[in-house]
RNA sequence: GCGAAAGUGGCGGAACUGGCAGACGCACCGGACUUAGGAUCCGGUAGCCGAAAGGCUAUGGGGGUUCGAAUCCCCCCUUUCGCACCA
């Protein structure tokens, strides 16, 4: 008997497939296609156990799909541009570029020692110019159509280092290298018109049925649709004279209770505002306007970091009309009114809004109450908190009296009327500002042209090839600026000497379409050809962190709809369906290298292979939950992977050789009916948990049942397993053919529906069995649903819902009978006996509830 | 604060559409085999009572619906995650 030796094993097969180019494949319409794509991976140098759990659930989808029949696009990649590089490269003097591609060596080869099908001649990295030139290309189109457009934009800046920094690389509101307190700087920057598909975006996720529910909440949330009013709140002279109001100049705001706008008592700016320098201007001493709103602004960025801060604000002296009441209020400059949202200005209601409620209480600003609750109503001045509830209106005018919810409609309807307002939509998602001060992504493919303007570089010119830096110093406001070669170029327009952009794209933009480029990544005309992606797009099972949640997922389902109003794709949603991955934690706590806490797959390889490494991962929890590493859980696996072996290959030479078609029911004693029984019912068992369900674990514990079976059926002389095994020699088969043919089919389906997780174990025993061409070639394995039932049940008979007895019964006893024989069973009589028999509940097969009263 | 999800043996987890709670594994205990066993094969293992048959209790806590609830409803507690002044 040959030992379990998985090292030896899975390189055999890993350089097999690799020779057969087993997982290459290519667009085949005439063959149903999956598309199974896991996130792909950022190289940041070692892959640990958490990193990899993805890959193997994708792994197990795209091995089982394949056997199924399906023609299975399984493909990885490198999201190879990001500010770790660039990091790296300050800190050690590496080049991104080299740091990077010695990463995805090294990854890659972890990979493919976990045994992943990936089609690897479809690798693409993103930060090679045969993809990032495709960046640019769709870069022009989107600034061709609009969706692409310049304006100012606040950055993170650092004054000691002299450089812009990322968010991630502000620490506790200091610089992540020199801990200066970071400042802002506005920069003209580059963003995509995402808010175009707001609507679209947020109504498509309906259609996303097969997407965790949390995540298409959290996208309802990011995109936050919010229906109001813009009212104009006209402006008043410095002397507040009410006559020369004009809502051509006013302050405008957004509301969604415009319906308590008469008891708006002031308005509220942000510190951003355009109106605090206009006010400045205008007034006296308005530099200290302006000086305690930069106070704001400062703080506010603090804010952010700590977590609360106390509402604040000052009177700016000047007042505007309530359009509706007609009477001045003032205006206040607030640190909690973002300027992103709305129009960065509010209407301050302090009796309806807990927020405005609390500024009134803290500066003594009027509060007046305009909407009373039908029940209770408030009394004026005992507010102890804002009433934001429905209600009806009072003290308002000629909309006294109506209800709440009728006035937001009819109030915004009268504002439009009056030229003071109308309804609108307002959204929390804001345009994707994709522009970065940094060397290590795609050069954004733009010239300044002094005469010309902003001029896109030809599509022939493309691509921007990012120029060589030899020294990063991490000093400067964009690494691309100085160099000279790269930013001085001729307009493309007029030929005049002219600047390039100096910025490089977010890296979310490479990862908004990479799973297009893995249809046809070689393609060097076009992106992608439409046809490739017609065939395998849109993506049928997407895996990935949770974190991922809203920007990547929300930034791709904009890009397919670029693509798709482009003419290249015909799809509205690229992901069909997705799972999101639990995290793997040690020691309570995620892995990561700062922690120490990782563990390397290769180690574990080392000691148990990557079978067991699969397998284990697989079973201990469901894909979507948190897992808790422990050795002793991966020693399990192998024990079971060892133990499977054990058994198949004391069978293999007799089963190879015997030519034994499963004879008819009739032929078979009880035990073997038994074991087909159960060969039947687990294939159902694993091939129904499998997919969509994707209940990895579950599917491998109804195997591992099989296989226990499997051990307690061969424990007879004449198959010769019973005893101890290990290290004894193999007591010869001498079976006769109903035993192989039931042990042959039970064996087969064992080694194929373990091929998912443990792929290189399966095909080695798959061959032992005397197969030549592979378990893909095998196929699924296919179960008889006549075959997989029971023909005996056990029926539990409970009286007044308590378990008391057992029934073994044929499996299609009619209700009579099964009624008959739980009222005469000898414990169920105990508890029946002297009582009164009110009704009995049979669900047929399940169970038999007697109620008795007493 | 708001929103979502989840609380099941010593542990990870299972349980179809409301129908035997604890599949499978880890750990532990016992048996077999053995010079040996940390290998292997077999068995046991929610708690309590009982010699056994059997009984009682049990899915975070409390109520409810139902012949029957881990599962559905209400209240509370805890944990995790997401959003956190979005007007």
């Amino acid at each position: 008997m040959a030992d379990y030796t998985p090292q030896v094993i899975e390189q055999k097969w890993q350089a097999r497939w690799r020779d057969a180019r087993a997982f290459e494949v290519s667009a085949d319409p005439s063959r149903p296609k999956f598309y199974c794509l896991e996130m792909f991976a950022y190289p940041s140098g070692h892959a640990h156990v958490g990193h990899v759990r993805n890959y193997m659930i994708g792994d197990v989808v795209a091995r089982l799909k394949r056997m199924q029949d399906f023609n299975v696009l399984h493909p990885f990649g490198w999201d190879a541009f990001g500010l770790p590089a660039e990091n790296a490269a300050i800190k050690h003097g590496t080049h991104p570029e080299a740091w990077t591609l010695a990463n995805i060596a090294h990854m890659k080869g972890q990979l493919q020692r976990l045994g992943i099908s990936y089609a690897w001649e479809r690798e693409i990295a993103t930060c090679l110019p045969e993809y990032y030139r495709w960046n640019q290309w769709l870069f022009i189109r989107m600034f061709e159509r609009g969706l692409a457009y310049r304006r100012r934009s606040t950055v993170n800046w650092c004054s000691s280092c002299q450089t812009v920094l990322a968010n991630e690389q502000v620490v506790d509101g200091g610089c992540w290298r020199c801990g200066t307190v970071v400042t802002t700087r506005d920069l003209e920057q580059w963003f995509f018109r995402i808010t175009s598909y707001a609507d679209e975006l947020l109504d498509a996720i309906d259609d996303l049925t097969d997407w965790p529910e949390k995540v298409l909440t959290m996208q309802r949330n990011w995109i936050g649709r919010s229906e109001g009013a813009r009212v104009r709140f006209p402006v008043l002279p410095p002397g507040g004279d009410t006559s020369t109001a004009d809502a051509a100049d006013a302050i405008e705001v957004f509301t969604t209770r415009i319906d308590t706008i008469y008891g708006a008592t002031f308005v509220l700016l942000a510190p951003e505002h355009p109106m605090v320098a206009r006010f400045a201007a205008e007034t006296g001493g308005g530099a200290s306007l302006v000086d305690r709103a930069n106070r704001f602004r400062a703080q506010d960025r603090m804010a952010r970091l700590t977590g609360e801060i106390e509402k604040e604000g000052f009177d700016t002296g000047r007042t505007v009309l309530n359009p509706f009441t007609r009477t001045p209020v003032p205006v206040w400059i607030a640190n909690f009114v973002l300027p992103e949202y709305g129009t960065g200005a509010v209407m301050g209601v302090p009796a309806h809004d807990q927020r405005d409620f609390e500024f009134a209480t803290k500066y003594r600003l009027p509060i007046k109450i305009v909407v009373q609750p039908e029940s209770r109503p408030l009394g004026e001045g005992a507010l102890e908190a804002a009433y934001s509830d429905e209600g009806r209106l009072v003290d308002s005018g000629e909309f006294t009296g109506m209800p709440a919810s009728e006035a937001v409609i009819r109030m915004a309807e009268a504002a439009r009327a009056r030229g003071l307002g109308e309804r609108t939509v307002q959204f929390r998602l804001k345009d994707w500002g994709i522009s970065r001060q940094r060397y290590w992504g795609t050069p954004i493919p733009m010239i300044y042209c002094d005469g010309c303007g902003i001029v896109p570089v030809p599509d022939d010119q493309l691509p921007v090839l990012l120029p060589t830096i030899a020294e990063f110093s991490g000093r400067g406001d964009s690494p691309l600026a100085q160099v000279p070669e790269f930013v001085d170029v001729a307009c493309p327009r007029c030929g005049r000497p002219a600047r390039r952009e100096t910025d490089t794209m977010d890296t979310f933009v490479d990862s908004s379409w990479y799973f297009y480029r893995f249809c046809d990544p070689r393609n060097a005309e076009r992106p992608f050809d439409p046809a490739d992606v017609a065939y395998w797009a849109p993506v049928d099972f997407y895996s990935g962190g949770v974190e991922h949640a809203i920007l990547h997922l929300i930034y791709s389902r904009f890009f397919c709809r670029v693509f798709r109003d482009l003419g290249m794709v015909r799809h509205d949603e690229p992901f069909a369906r997705l799972l999101t991955q639990g995290m793997v934690l040690k020691d309570g706590a995620v892995m990561s290298k700062s922690k120490g806490n990782v563990v390397d797959p290769d180690d574990m390889i080392g000691k148990y292979g990557a079978d067991a490494l699969r397998l284990y991962v697989m079973f201990v929890a469901p894909p979507e939950k948190e897992i808790e590493w422990t050795d002793a859980g991966l020693e399990g696996s192998f024990r079971f992977l060892a133990r499977v072996w054990r058994l198949v290959d004391h069978l293999a030479g007799t089963l190879a050789a015997a030519r034994a078609p499963v004879p008819g029911g009739a032929a078979l004693d009880d035990d073997q009916r038994a074991l087909r029984r159960k060969t039947h019912d687990t294939i159902r068992r694993v091939t129904q948990d499998l997919y969509p369900k994707a209940h990895l674990n579950t599917a491998i514990s109804a195997v591992m049942e099989l296989v226990n079976d499997l051990y307690l059926f061969c424990d007879r002389p004449d198959v010769g397993l019973g005893g101890r095994r290990a290290d004894e020699d193999a007591t010869p088969v001498t079976a006769g053919p109903g035993t192989l043919a039931v042990l042959k089919e039970a064996v087969e389906a064992l080694v194929l529906m373990l091929s998912p997780f443990a792929p290189h174990m399966s095909e080695e025993l798959w061959e032992a069995l005397g197969h030549r061409d592979g378990v893909v070639a095998a196929g699924w394995p296919a179960f008889d649903e006549a075959v997989a039932r029971p023909e005996a049940i056990v029926v539990p008979v409970q009286v007044n819902g308590k378990l008391r007895s057992r029934l073994t019964v044929r499996a299609d006893v009619a209700e009579a009978e099964l009624e008959r024989l739980a009222l005469a069973d000898p414990v169920v009589r105990t508890h029946t006996d002297g009582k009164r028999v009110v009704k009995v509940v049979v669900a047929r097969g399940r169970l038999v509830n007697v109620v008795v009263a007493s």
